[in-house]
DNA sequence: ACCTGAACACCGTTCAAGT
DNA sequence: ACCTGAACACCGTTCAAGT
């Protein structure tokens, strides 16, 4: 992200990309600070300009937090790619990997990961960049979903509403895994894992007697 | 809540229960206004105190918030109570209503509920009354799974992993749902519920074939 | 076009003073 | 014990002025 270009240009005034700056230090405070030391003076000055330059790039505060949401998207459809590119073949392993890929990201991003979906502080309505992005990775666990019926692992019921389910249940152990809801049981190390393997597991086999 | 004793007192000053009633304001804004209404003057004036009043029965604003939380939980708990007092006998029939009542809360609450589970305002471990009063939706859904491990209608696995699975799915659903992220399926009157009862009923005989 | 510095309104919090 | 009113620091936002 730190190209060359800041040496190049003679320090006119500042940077060749301040959008771009605003979004990364605003990343890097909430992940490293939380939520409530996310202002925008202080992202500015981060950023090395005034309090008043990021009006240049953004309405308001709440646009900035829904470009650093996006950004937060965009990364997670990444790292479930990546599980997807890894874990090659049969569909109900791919199902585990993106679970635990999930759950994951919630782990390492967990104030990015509660920004993402509060709804609190942003309008999602307001930003359909967003809707968008978080449309990916829905399409990402309904390709998983579809490959599984295909593979005849998984049964023939519309996908989309399968993938609605998957996803639900994801979350909800990411969310309650990051707000300690889950305790004990997400504790130690692998707790989360073993936690999100059990219930794609019960989700896979059912509850009720084969 | 608003008592006599309103009238009894010669408007000395003002409430008998002023941290109620503050809770209670805070409450009416949320429902009304959503959490970026949700400042603490205005919950004052809406008390008929001062600004400085609440500082009396409230360290800050995160503890009232706190309150204000932990009132949502009980009110969530008696929600699934009142639902199980209704739906009686067949345990797979009460999980359904369960889920139900779980998702209809969110839904007439949202801005509630987001701040129940956010994580973001408040700082959940500060506040172990919080963590209490959570725990106690957690048990009915344990007693609910209990009964039907008993029934024989759901398999003999750790009741309380199997709760942490069925609030997960639920949890999921719930948020995705109210912040719309499982459109269109939770679209038109009854969406939401379809979508819960699809995805208790996927849980229940599960995603691979018999 | 992009940024600065001053200015404004508003909110959370504190505190001395009132009954 | 409970509440008020003034005061303070800080933040989001605006705007005239600078290059």
């Amino acid at each position: 992200m730190n190209t060359d270009m800041d040496r190049k240009r003679p320090k006119t005034y500042h940077h060749g990309d301040l959008r771009n700056a605003l979004i990364q230090a605003g990343l890097e405070m909430l992940s490293e600070s939380g939520a409530a030391a996310l202002d925008l003076r202080k992202v500015a000055r981060k950023a090395g300009v005034s309090h008043a330059a990021p009006y240049r790039h953004f309405a308001d505060k709440q646009s900035l937090i829904a470009a650093i949401n996006e950004e937060g998207f965009h990364r997670l459809a990444e790292q479930i790619q990546s599980t997807l590119r890894e874990v090659t073949g049969d569909a109900v392993e791919q199902l585990y990997g993106i679970a635990r890929a999930y759950v994951h990201f919630a782990q390492e991003n967990p104030w990015l990961m509660r920004e993402m979906f509060s709804g609190l502080t942003i309008e999602r309505e307001a930003f359909p960049g967003l809707h968008q992005a978080s449309k990916t990775v829905f399409m990402l666990y309904m390709e998983v979903i579809k490959r599984g019926q295909e593979q005849g692992s998984i049964i023939d019921v519309d996908p989309g509403a399968l993938a609605g389910v998957l996803w639900s249940l994801l979350h909800g152990v990411a969310m309650l895994t990051i707000e300690h809801q889950m305790r004990p049981y997400t504790d130690g190390p692998g707790g989360a894992d073993n936690v999100t393997r059990f219930a794609v597991q019960m989700l896979y086999e059912g509850l009720s007697h084969k």
